[in-house]
DNA sequence: GTCTATATTCTGATAGAC
DNA sequence: GTCTATCAGAATATAGAC
């Protein structure tokens, strides 16, 4: 009678190589953008060649979804990891806006990929996008907590915020050109939409 | 003794044929993307084979270069033709936001291409570029004219208005969703950078 | 599980006839 | 100015030995 190990030493090695190819694909994509992400360079990054991939992923397109997945649970992770709502709204929400840019311009690719564009054919699967669903559920609720509820004026956080992260990358990477003007962002959508409470800069 | 003609026909052909091709290209970017855009397809697209694009353009990145400068100067022509800007600053402001808003979600592919990335490796020369500052220059005297001039406040104002461009062609083409919003966007711009004038939209 | 070898297809670009 | 023919290279993917 064979007793069956309380640890699958197989299995575990796989998802370490599996790991191991996601991350060699991230550094290409940080380092030559998402483009350059080809099994070849990925394959010789972990010193391996291109073929021995398919024996941990499909094809090129599924590495590309899994990194959508990560990227995105990697964003709910930081939401998770914020430390309690302050009680004053606008600072909830300067909390909020100064959490998402930070992770945005930290990874231009990671961005670029999370937000579709640049990567010619890939569509991610219905499981990696549920991941991107579910944080935009985690910040609809937060918003709510702040008071923000309408559809209409979600939008215009999300479009406001949005277009910060992308300026701030696409004209001053690595600067702060935008990233320190935050405070007035929020203070300039709190006083439209109607979230009270102090104001977190003073007036211009 | 020769007389010269008073027109060179032969170069007028020439730079028939150079619309021509850059027509074909933007066909084929509107419609299948503009990674899409490979010197077989346009060349097809003009009953051509590839290698007679050469005689027009030196390379394929000199035909994407052409593009880049034919879209901004496109986008500089869109506002030199709009009517005299109204006298209420507000109304003003709408009317460049709306005209940006309009010439950006008209075409995907040019705004993709104006704005970088997904193109892998094409970076606009010197004199394209020069065509995109024009237009930027021409949008800082606008917003002079009615009372906005610290950089910070314009740094505000490309990052909401290309904000909402953005959210709209990406998560409702051909819809409203955040076009119709641009009233709001702009009475909440200039409550913050202190733009006087009679409210676009009554208050929430 | 990883390898070599190879298929297939597509890319931008060049040489040289007409 | 346009063509045919071709190059050199890269891409994803598969077959089958070890």
């Amino acid at each position: 009678m064979s007793a069956l190990p309380n640890r699958d030493r197989r299995a575990e090695r796989r998802e370490a190589t599996r790991r191991e190819i996601l991350d060699a694909a991230w550094e290409i994509a940080r380092r030559e953008g998402l483009s350059a992400v080809t099994l070849r360079e990925v394959a010789a990054q972990i010193g391996m060649r291109s073929p021995s991939l398919y024996t941990h992923f499909d094809s090129k397109s599924a590495i590309y979804d899994a990194m959508f997945a990560q990227a995105w649970t990697e964003l709910q992770d930081v939401f998770d990891a914020m430390p309690p709502q302050p009680e004053a709204p606008r600072r909830a929400m300067l909390a909020l806006a100064e959490t998402f840019f930070g992770f945005a311009v930290a990874d231009l690719a990671r961005y670029q990929l999370m937000n579709q564009r640049t990567v010619p054919g890939f569509q991610p699967s219905e499981a990696a996008y549920a991941a991107s669903v579910a944080v935009y559920e985690g910040m609809r609720g937060r918003l709510r907590r702040c008071g923000v509820r309408a559809q209409a004026d979600l939008d215009v956080w999300t479009a406001i915020v949005g277009g910060f992260v992308d300026q701030q990358l696409a004209n001053d990477p690595g600067g702060s050109r935008w990233r320190r003007q935050l405070p007035r962002l929020v203070d300039m959508y709190c006083a439209e939409v109607g979230v009270p409470g102090p104001q977190l800069r003073r007036s211009r």
